[in-house]
Order: structure tokens, then sequence, then C-alpha cells
DNA sequence: TCATGAAATGAGTGATTACTCACTTATTAT
DNA sequence: ATAATAAGTGAGTAATCACTCATTTCATGA
């Protein structure tokens, strides 16, 4: 990751979260112990990481961690909380911004967007993963991605959704969610099969296999025999 | 869990496995220590289960554990590789009988095969988290995932959607790998989404939401004003 | 230059970890 | 009934865990 971009990220944080408001400066160390702890939290998980192998890593006494972060547990939280506003935000504006600016059609919308939201994945990869392994076993966390995540992203589609159907670029004999939840589906099941079976699922160039995935959402994949009966 | 089905499993795993084939026979707290270490891996995972837990829930020595899987590491594998090939074997296998067997639309079988695979994934959430998260940190059970499981259903995906294409019943001009892919996204979007967003992602009732799920991979979100240009 | 407070640390703490071993109990074949 | 083998265990082990604390180092403003 970035220098800068760590700056600017510790330095929203500080501000977003109220933590050291005063003391908002961050010191190398504390810059280099989040570092070491998502490169180990990422690889091992929350409980298969030790606080003394982020210290080695980062190069700090164990001690140091404590006195910034209290607990483990705290230094989890200070990581993930803000990451998930970092992934939302810009998943949740930027689509928008660029779909009400362009009057493309959706079959050229819809590659970009999700080559952009790929985009957005793998340069977040350790961080999401550590999400979502960590909502599974950690309340706080799982309920923060559910409310201020998933329903935001959800609820930001749909809208779009029902402003298509009104202009008539999206089918209006099904309901918004249902069209929503194909969307984000595709694009999710793009992004999972991608890694998961590189080669396979994923064969050809990255934009011409968008552009197919989008041609399959836009128009379905039945053939002249099967009848449209809804 | 069932008792019955446990014994079945465990014998399925000594005759498939080779372990112990002499010694097939599967005791009381053996069952007692697989039930417990499901239980405890998937509510801690790997690293945050303690053997000493997993012993006390199950009723017997510590020692015990070690006798039967000689490392903490063996009873993970042990429970997950044969839990592999149970998810897999009736994935691959039920629904093409079913297919091959039936002469209804798509738009019937569909939703029909979705429903079934929510069930499947539903019964064994508990094993299925332990082998999505573990995958992530354990090598032996991403690359069982990656070349038993995955490869496989897509494999299968893919030869089924072919003769589909071949009999007109799924457009030819579409890669296979593409509808293949988009059949299991709609299907996972429709799992995950329940279970993340639940009464957003599926509002109505399940039979109803799986339909039009059916209705929207097979024709398409595209309104009027999108042309067909692929 | 020096006082002040934050940053950082080395050396611990008791608790818990996965795992071992010598031993006892239960099962089975003859 | 008895010998042989497997199942099961109580009491440990050294290592590691998250975390604490008294003390030192460092940065900053007057």
């Amino acid at each position: 990751m970035e220098d800068k971009e760590w700056k600017e990220w510790v330095h929203w944080v500080a501000e977003e979260y109220g933590l050291d408001l005063s003391k908002e400066r961050v010191t190398e160390k504390q810059r280099r112990i989040l570092e070491a702890a998502i490169h180990i939290f990422a690889e091992k998980g929350f409980e298969g990481a030790s606080t003394s192998s982020i210290a080695k890593e980062a190069g700090v006494a164990e001690a140091t961690i404590f006195k910034h972060y209290k607990t483990k547990k705290g230094l989890l939280l200070y990581l993930v909380i803000p990451a998930l506003s970092r992934v939302v935000v810009p998943y949740i504006l930027k689509p928008v911004v660029k779909i009400l600016e362009k009057e493309q059609s959706l079959s050229e919308i819809i590659p970009e967007l999700y080559a952009d939201r790929l985009q957005l994945v793998e340069n977040n990869w350790r961080k999401i993963q550590i999400i979502l392994v960590e909502s599974l076993y950690q309340p706080e966390i799982r309920e923060a991605v559910q409310n201020h995540v998933a329903t935001k992203i959800f609820g930001e589609v749909v809208e779009r959704v029902e402003e298509w159907q009104k202009e008539g670029r999206i089918r209006n004999d099904l309901p918004a969610h249902v069209v929503a939840r194909s969307i984000i589906s595709m694009g999710f099941g793009f992004i999972v099969t991608k890694n998961i079976l590189p080669g396979k699922a994923v064969q050809q160039g990255q934009s011409e296999e968008l552009s197919w995935t989008a041609e399959a959402l836009l128009h379905g994949i039945a053939g002249s025999l099967e009848q449209k009966n809804n």
C-alpha cells in the first residue's frame, strides 16, 4: 500500500471516529503497526495472528501496540471499521456519478461498472478478506457490514434500478429488488469465479468477458426454444 | 445433525479415504468429538477453537482427541475433506439426473434447481462456513476446493450448457462458460443475499422470488429501450 | 536549555495453548 | 477364561498467548 494513501486514511480515521482528535498525528511506528497488522490478520486470521508477530514485523516493541490500541481486538476494529466506509463510499458514489452524467447504453455502462468494482476489490483484497472472515465471528463487524455496507449498497442500486425502469431502460415487469440482486450477483460472481477458477470461468481477455457478462445480464441466456412467460 | 447420518458419513469416510479400513467402527466418543468440533470450529474458527473446549463439549478427555486424530489440524482435515465430497457429489449428480429425466422448460427447471441447492447449503451451512474460511488459510483445503469441487461443478455445468445450446434451449451466441458462470452467479447471489440482507434482497415468498430470479436469468433485465447488440 | 508530556520499550505476568506419556479400562478373538 | 489389542484418560510438558508496568527516549514549545 502506498505511503501517501496510508497517511490520508489514518488522518481520515482520526477525524471520522474522533479517536485522538487532538493527537491526530500518526507516527511512523504506528503506521508500521497498521501495515503489519493488515498483512498478518489477512494471512493468519484474527485468532491465528499474534501480537508478538505483528510487533516483530512492524519492528516495534509489543508494548507499543497496546499503548495505542489497548487490546488486540481494538487494533482489529481500528483497521476494519474505517475500511468499511472506505470501500462503501466509493462503491456507492462513484457509479452513481458516472451513470448520471454519461448517457450511454446499459451494455456500455455495465461492463465499465464491473471493471471498476473489480479493480476496487483487487486493490483492497486483503482488507476485504479480513472483513469477510471476521464478520462471521465478530458481531460488531457483522452488524457494521450489514447495516452500513450491504444495506446501503443494495438500497442505492434499487433506487437506480427504479429510475431506469421508469425510463424504459430496464424491464418494469420484474421487481426492482430482483433486478438489483441480479446486477450485483453477476458482478460478484465474475469477481469470485475469476479468482477461484482462473482460466476456466473467465477465459478470454477481461474486457471481452465483461461484455459477454453484461450481455447475459441484459438479455438473458434463453435460446429461441424457450418462451418468455412472465 | 442426525445420528444415523453421522454413522453413514463416517463409515463412508473410512471407505473412501482408507483411513482405518480395519477399524472402521466409530465409537460413540469419536462421534461426539466430531460433532463438537464442527460446532466449535464453525463458531470460533480453526485458530480460535481450543482442543480443550472441544474435549469439554464432547465430554471426553483431551488426550482422546489426539489419540484418534493426532493433531488439531488432522481433526480439521478429517472433518473437511469428506464434507467436500459430500457436498460435491450431490451437487453434481442430482441436478443432472433431474434435468435429464424431466422434459420441462428451463423456467421450470431453474427455480427447482436453485431451491434444491439452497436447501443443501442451508442444511450444511456450518460445514460450508468452515470450508470457506479455512480454504483461505489452509493450502490443503484450498487446493481440494479448487481442484475437486469448483472445477468439477463448473465443468459439469458447462457440459450441460453446451448440450442445451445445441438443442436451442440456450443462446449459442454466448460462450458456454459465460452462460455457466451466469447460472451459478445468480444462484449463489440468491443464497448469499438472502442471508446477508434478509427481507431486502429477497422480499416475497421464496418460490416466487426464485421464479423471478430464473426469469431475469433467462430473459435478461433490459427494457425496451435497450437494443440487443451482440 | 530545559521542562513537559507523549512515544516507546524490556522485562516481566498468569493463563492458556497444543500435545505427550505412562497408565487403566473396554472390546474382541480364540 | 485369557491373551491381545484398541479405546480412553489424568497429569503433566514447554511454548506461546494477550497484556502490564516501571522506566527510558524523544519531540516540542517557551
